[in-house]
DNA sequence: AATGAATGAGTGTTCATTCAT
DNA sequence: AATGAATGAACACTCATTCAT
């Protein structure tokens, strides 16, 4: 028995790998300089290729951008609604583990420097701020509101505001990661330990949130 | 008695009063477009004057923006040290005082911009980091960290490590800022009542320190 | 008695002047290369200019392009459209001196070359094209139609379609400009003396125009 | 008797026709974009080619340009040089077929539009400009030259000069062509019917042509 | 023969900085 | 002190051309 071959000639798999060796260029170069500050012949050079193969791949800076965004952060978000789709538990476990991927795969990673980055440039670029809010921050965010809701209507939470609660629930988690990421190195902070910091949060919010049992 | 006059004639004074209109103009405009994307023309435009006019007052852009920090967050930590030096009552009323202070003076105006600024754009401007590290981040940790000492050694706080309490003190002040000011407008973040939350925080952690009286 | 004089310091005689030598030499490269083949540099150097200074007075090429065709052009048209308003003799003779006008000012210039590049390159960039079109074709056509309906009020032309009749008055005449202008040295065309040939041309029409006087 | 047959297989073909489809892709895109505007790509695209096949055809932009000159204006003049060369009659029906023909395959085709591209980017492209000259002005010049003089030796035409005497034939025809092809949709210039045009030019020039006889 | 990925020189445009007046 | 004209380095983006497959 053979491991699974790939017959294509040498510099055909090398293209289809090129767009993803492009959007993880572009992911480093955006989170360490921010948006205005990529040159993107740094991010061509990062991924080894020459300025004008960008082109061949990405119309221009924003899209490159926007790919970066849907090929991290957006994609994360479709699995977590495919999860919460298709999840059948009780409402607070489907909760926690929302919760726990958000950090995990986006919050702890260098995704977490994409989030800084619209903090700080957004206003400058109010095309990218627009499609950042569509694309993540309004999908994540009902997302929540959705699993709120559930709960509340099979009678596992409390019946609070569903929107309400989802900016409670999303803040700390933007807090810690704005912690993490972005303070200068320089900057001396105290490491608050996140895993732990996650496990209390979630812990405490999930049982604030339990309906009351007679 | 009289007030003060100001004998100079006019055109005098508005010439002392130049580089308080740069430092204004550019403060807005960085805390509005940040550091990299604030243009020097549009500095000199809002303070009404010629963009060669600043090259008078400020020799770069760099040195312009130090300018803005140390005219407004440095003079306002060298008040709290001078108010710290002189104070002579119980040392958590001057810790209350000023945390209060600093959310006051500082967070809640639109200094709090510079604040986002340095956490945004910190990384690609070194010089800018050091500087703002050495003359804020480091002299305002350090006046916290002896206020902390003192109130130890006099017995009435508890005897915990004042460089880390430093940190624990810092941190959610800095959390309240981010939230009320950087977050983007589109997020439709829940507001957090600023004044509120410095009361609680304040009477908490002073409560938190206080040593056992027997 | 003095000569008039001139009581600015030169740098800012200089400046006034700035635009003008940049449309000078915009003219003369736009005329000698096409619109999408001037490079703006060569431009500034041709106004002995850095590039940078060219932006200081157009937006960019597009507003330079539009600003030699008002400058020029549109000007002209201007004067023309001020000599028919207040011209009061006999249509002919208006007419005649307005062809004659058109011919010695524009088609027998530099400016000549400029209908060529729009003739050339107008499909390749639409803008350019529609801002020709109204602020020159539009504006020069309509004045030559108001011409001819004068004169057929005044029953000193045949009643002829004014409009139709704009068309057969203004061909001929882009026809010698062309054939002055564009054709390729190499070309070995004949020339076509244009002073003799716009003689016969306006002796014929304004005969043939001429209302039968019984 | 049979048709002749193509015995090639369908691929082969397919390859012989590449060339043409190449030439008339180009032809095209030449006529609606100019020759700087014309990008090959879009030329490839247009003969469902990749770019790269085009560089097995022509060796440059260049090279493709004089290809299509010489495959479509060249060769049909040719043909007319062949024409006239065995040709036995009149030399005024000679003539006219020349300069019907002239119009008809050329002036009145898509090929027009190269005339109008070499008068409006010639200067541009100096080497292209002398190639046109060489192969296309001079001659097709010649060639009516030569058919003047045959008419004057054979006393059928008045002895005028045969060169002045061919500019006066060749400009008519290109600025009927230049009227029909180039100005401006936007320009609103009345349609000369260019069939009647050239009967009657043809019938006029012929007639003044005419040697008196006795 | 055919592909299409890759290149890099070239151009329009911006903006911190300088300097003659 | 003040001006604002001038500069030129820097960057996004395009496209003719090359070449490994």
């Amino acid at each position: 028995m053979q491991a699974p071959q790939d017959t294509k000639p040498r510099w055909e798999r090398r293209k289809d790998a090129r767009p993803q060796e492009l959007l993880a260029a572009a992911l480093e170069q955006f989170v360490e300089r921010g948006y205005a500050a990529t040159r993107l012949e740094d991010v061509a050079k990062r991924a080894g290729v020459s300025k004008g193969t960008l082109y061949l791949y990405f119309a221009n800076k924003e899209e490159l951008f926007k790919a970066v965004v849907r090929d991290n952060i957006v994609a994360t978000i479709g699995e977590a609604e495919q999860d919460a789709a298709t999840f059948d538990g009780p409402s607070a476990e489907l909760l926690g583990a929302l919760l726990m991927k958000w950090w995990q795969e986006i919050c702890a990673t260098p995704l977490g420097g994409i989030t800084k980055l619209m903090l700080a440039e957004g206003n400058n670029f109010p095309e990218l701020a627009q499609f950042y809010n569509d694309e993540v921050v309004a999908r994540g965010s009902s997302l929540f509101t959705r699993v709120l809701t559930r709960g509340i209507a099979r009678g596992e939470f409390r019946p609070v505001d569903p929107v309400v609660m989802t900016q409670v629930l999303i803040a700390p988690v933007i807090m810690l990661m704005m912690w993490t990421h972005a303070f200068m190195p320089t900057c001396g902070m105290p490491q608050i330990p996140p895993q732990e910091f996650m496990d209390v949060f979630i812990a405490t919010t999930l049982r604030g949130l339990q309906a009351d049992t007679p």
